[in-house]
DNA sequence: CCTCCTCTTGAACAGCAATCAAGAAGGGTC
DNA sequence: GACCCTTCTTGATTGCTGTTCAAGAGGAGG
């Protein structure tokens, strides 16, 4: 389904089903033999936009922290949409809430995985949802590319200095 | 207008125009008389909230920054709803883009307010963003008491680091 | 030929934000 | 009292939305 496309540059709310299902040229009834709700397309749209996104991460794993976070954050903002709609509709929609949750538990895993020593137990969570939000804010608000260069650096630093400062 | 209650309980996608209006005993027609828009309504709504808020700040102001910033979240916390259609619909509507831009700059000036030395100007937005970013995601995000304790120290600590480390 | 399964569709539903023309309520002026 | 003007409210309507349902097409297996 390549009709995505709609989803990512217009919009969750400024797409219907019609939209999708013609850009398919299908009826849009024709949808909901293969998916169960609009909930559960978006999550498939945002499912297959992640492994794609995960399968290239492998390519800047040698750079420093900062610049694997400024690849992520170019990555992440053309589908600014997508992570708004997500933020929005995971209180209203079981399905968005659950992978929310497992993408957030994903990009802690691929921040462990980066960091030189692992971040003390007591002081984990908070740090990697710190650098996380942090970026997430460089994605969905309107920052220029200053500011997202300073923004990245911010996020790994506090992040490397955590990783660092035992006891 | 006290049937804000419902946008924020309900979200803005659960609550229409339609039990707006009913809860303010009026046709959804009248509601058109005085917003422009359900976006202008929205607008409206948060724009209150926004007023009491500032209102209410000056009474922690001489607190630490880490508690002030701890008081901020738990008050937009159950307004969470708010904060994430705001961001949603800002990309579709210039009523909420405009007011969503003009929050983020008087949060900036209350942030300078409160430091006691200005950030040098070439990382002030950077780091007053970061700062925001991560206040921003505990509170539309779902993290337990502790977290939300230490993404607030977090904060804090990075920005009067900043304020401190001169040149 | 019959049956089962996969897939697609036209028609219909209730609900939505928004519009429009019509009119009620009230005050100011002659 | 009769006229007008402004402020506010409303019933009716419009085009769109996500979603459901019963009906049927197409092919495979026995």
């Amino acid at each position: 389904m390549a009709a995505a496309l709609l989803l990512v540059r217009d919009g969750y709310e400024a797409t219907s089903m019609s939209k999708l299902a013609q850009h398919a040229g299908v009826a849009p009834n024709t949808l909901y033999w293969y998916f169960q709700d609009k909930d559960d397309l978006l999550v498939a749209v945002a499912d297959r936009y992640l492994h794609t996104l995960l399968a290239e991460l492998g390519t800047v794993t040698a750079e420093p922290l900062a610049e694997q976070f400024h690849w992520l954050v170019d990555r992440l903002r053309p589908v600014k949409h997508l992570v708004a709609t997500v933020h929005n509709r995971l209180a209203v929609s079981p399905v968005i809430d659950e992978w929310h949750t497992g993408f957030h538990r994903t990009l802690e895993q691929v921040f462990a995985a980066n960091l030189p020593h692992p971040i003390p137990a007591d002081r984990r969570v908070a740090e990697v949802a710190a650098a996380t939000f942090t970026l997430e804010g460089a994605i969905t608000h309107a920052v220029d590319a200053d500011t997202t260069r300073g923004l990245c650096a911010i996020a790994a630093d506090r992040l490397m200095t955590a990783a660092t400062a035992h006891g």
